[in-house]
DNA sequence: TTCATAATGTACGAAATGGTACGTTCAGTC
DNA sequence: GACTGAACGTACCATTTCGTACATTATGAA
């Protein structure tokens, strides 16, 4: 007698336990689902459908729905950290690297929607999730770091205007990233102008680069 | 024989016919409501018991839910414009007139959260809604033409550089008032930083101003 | 007054939806 | 092989939720 039986249909039917696989294929589901129509959007037997495995699965693992969006919104942060990874500045000269740091972020949001809209969503949701995660706050800090010592460089060359601080500095990059993926439709909608056509996405690209560096390189330094 | 009877309680129940009043209320609960939850968070039986009437005359004005939550996002959108009103830029000089136009514009999204809340649910539904509006479409430009005027009687003084154009200009504008409303949540606790403490709020907006400044005047105008 | 239509109240239905009860199989340990 | 806890499948339940059927009242016109 072996292990595995014959269903009605005359499938093989053998079961693997496989916990690991399974819980990683609900995770990327979820995220999708949570990220495409939100916490009450989303629709846990849909999720389930897409899944290899069951509804039964997902509130074995992950408690609730709630759960199940928390842990998804985690791994969004985490995933988005990860990538973010070696930027390589410190050979570069401030300026330079100011740039190339400025038009990284633009690049990564726009290459991680998905992740962009979790954030709105956990906004519309006045961050009551996040507030909960210890996890995703432990993650943050890197962008930060980076700016802070691209600008202290720039302060030691001359180059950079003094009295600016690292957070607000990237606040600045981070809205004008963020935006230019969080509000496309309704942006364009309204102003009758395709934001996301190639050409458009190169000018607010090298808009949003020129205007950081004028902001923090002395403007004598800047040719008009 | 009177027109009004008594109920069961008692009470005096004549009723009144008031079409405006009643779609008024309902459009003022659903707006609430629907910017506060989202289409699929908000609920039909919710928005009833908040409104002085019932769940079917919802229906008998409205049609259905998707219609209600267009006609919610249209009267946000007319509200906020109405609002913005009355500026007079034009008998400032240049430079204080942008000044100006960018502090009400940041000042304008932080009195309006719900206004952002409903645009941001709206970019989730990948303005699948907004589309469908031409009233929407057939409200907007006037900041960009307030901008715009601004701008060309900087380039005639010779203090704003050439080159830019209003509506990109806008677009830099909006993305940092509205990111400072949307993202209030997630980035004070990320960054273990209240964004929402006053002290942290005027930064940001002489920030913003300060860098729009930057931007769009010539360099050699702009002291340290 | 009569009459037609707009406006409103009450109650209900059908489907969707989050969550669970209950039983079975897998996989490692003794 | 016997045993045990983790992993999994199926079917189901209770409630919520959008929407409607049906009856009644108000209001202005003829």
């Amino acid at each position: 007698m072996t292990t595995h039986k014959v269903a009605a249909n005359g499938k093989e039917r053998t079961r693997k336990n496989d916990p690991v696989r399974v819980k990683a294929d609900i995770m990327r589901v979820a995220t999708r689902e949570f990220s495409e129509k939100g916490l009450s959007g989303a629709r846990i037997d849909e999720i389930a459908e897409k899944t290899k495995t069951s509804k039964r699965m997902i509130y074995y693992y992950f408690k609730d729905k709630e759960t199940l969006y928390l842990k998804a919104l985690e791994r969004s942060y985490q995933q988005v950290r990860q990538q973010e990874g070696e930027l390589e500045l410190d050979h570069l000269e401030p300026i330079e690297a100011l740039s190339k740091l400025v038009a990284f972020t633009f690049e990564h949001h726009i290459k991680n929607p998905d992740f962009i809209r979790m954030v709105m969503i956990e906004n519309i949701h006045h961050g009551r999730f996040i507030e909960q995660s210890e996890l995703i706050q432990s993650l943050n800090a890197g962008a930060v770091d980076e700016l802070q010592k691209v600008y202290r460089r720039g302060l030691e060359t001359g180059q950079f205007r003094p009295g600016l601080e690292a957070l607000e500095l990237h606040w600045l990059i981070s809205a004008l990233s963020f935006f230019n993926v969080s509000n496309r439709y309704t942006f364009s909608r309204i102003f009758n102008w395709d934001q996301n056509a190639a050409s458009n996405q190169e000018k607010l690209a090298s808009h949003v680069i020129d205007m950081v560096l004028r902001y923090v390189v002395k403007p004598e330094l800047m040719a008009d």
